[in-house]
DNA sequence: TCTTGACCCTGTAGTTGCTATAGGGTGCAT
DNA sequence: ATGCACCCTATAGCAACTACAGGGTCAAGA
């Protein structure tokens, strides 16, 4: 199989394979006397996991991370599990920050009054009372 | 007043306002006879003005273009209110998207039953069928 | 006077996770 | 033999900083 199926199969971009593979998370697959990348099911299955982990959000060190963990099939899951909860844990933080910042975003927004710039509330707000400065 | 009290005054780092500097967001200042840069009460303002707009999320193309509303007093406070609501709308994105991606994530680590790498459901849920191709 | 230390300067490279380009080689069909 | 889709490497670019390296400046203390 060569990059450009393994990138369709995968949805991935051709680059973004090669460079997985630069950065070592993606192992060197084998080369055809052309010089061609010619991988296997084994490729495609790390592949399809490091895209699925990046749909959810890990960071590509937390995939590493996680690769790792299930490389090793005995160890307990536990030490996934606080991967998983780690990066949950991140989340409920975004989220909780940008729910602020909606907040008080909609509020300046709500005070424009389509008048001047001068009278521009969002504006006010944005500026300190040095303002007038220049 | 140089450099490194504009930072703490603003919680800035220095670096940052050279790099607001070299990118024609900050206007360059005048400089002392040792050639340190020497800012006034404009620059005060103005750096105020980006970092309230950057804690609110305004990427630095967005706060270009505010500032340069801004400038003109004399504009129409709609296109202001038009840059406010188009962030808005990407912040409201970006949560509707974090919590599709918490509760994905959330019911993954719900099935995990602690046990081995070999039956970690999150584990199974990121790789392919193909999982065990090495 | 000399030196210490806190501050400042420029310029460049690193961060994350890719994406895009330049400038070429391979493989198959017409 | 020539066109075309595909592949190769290497490098530079994006956001928005951050972190050096390798110096200069300035005020205070011994």
């Amino acid at each position: 199989m060569q990059i450009g199926e393994l990138a369709r199969t995968t949805a991935t971009k051709v680059e973004t394979i090669r460079f997985y593979e630069k950065i070592g998370l993606l192992p060197e697959p084998g080369r055809t006397s052309g010089n061609y990348r010619d991988y296997g099911a084994a490729h495609l299955a790390r592949l399809s996991f490091i895209r699925r982990a990046r749909d959810l959000g890990f960071t590509l060190d937390q995939v590493r991370e996680l690769l790792t963990l299930s490389d090793d099939r005995s160890r307990s899951c536990s030490a996934v599990d606080t991967v998983a909860r780690a990066h949950l844990a991140q989340i409920d933080q975004k989220i909780a920050d940008l729910r602020a910042l909606r907040r008080e975003l909609d509020e300046l927004i709500g005070q424009c009054s389509q008048g001047a710039i001068s009278d521009c509330r969002i504006i006010e707000a944005l500026g300190p009372s040095a303002q007038n400065g220049h």
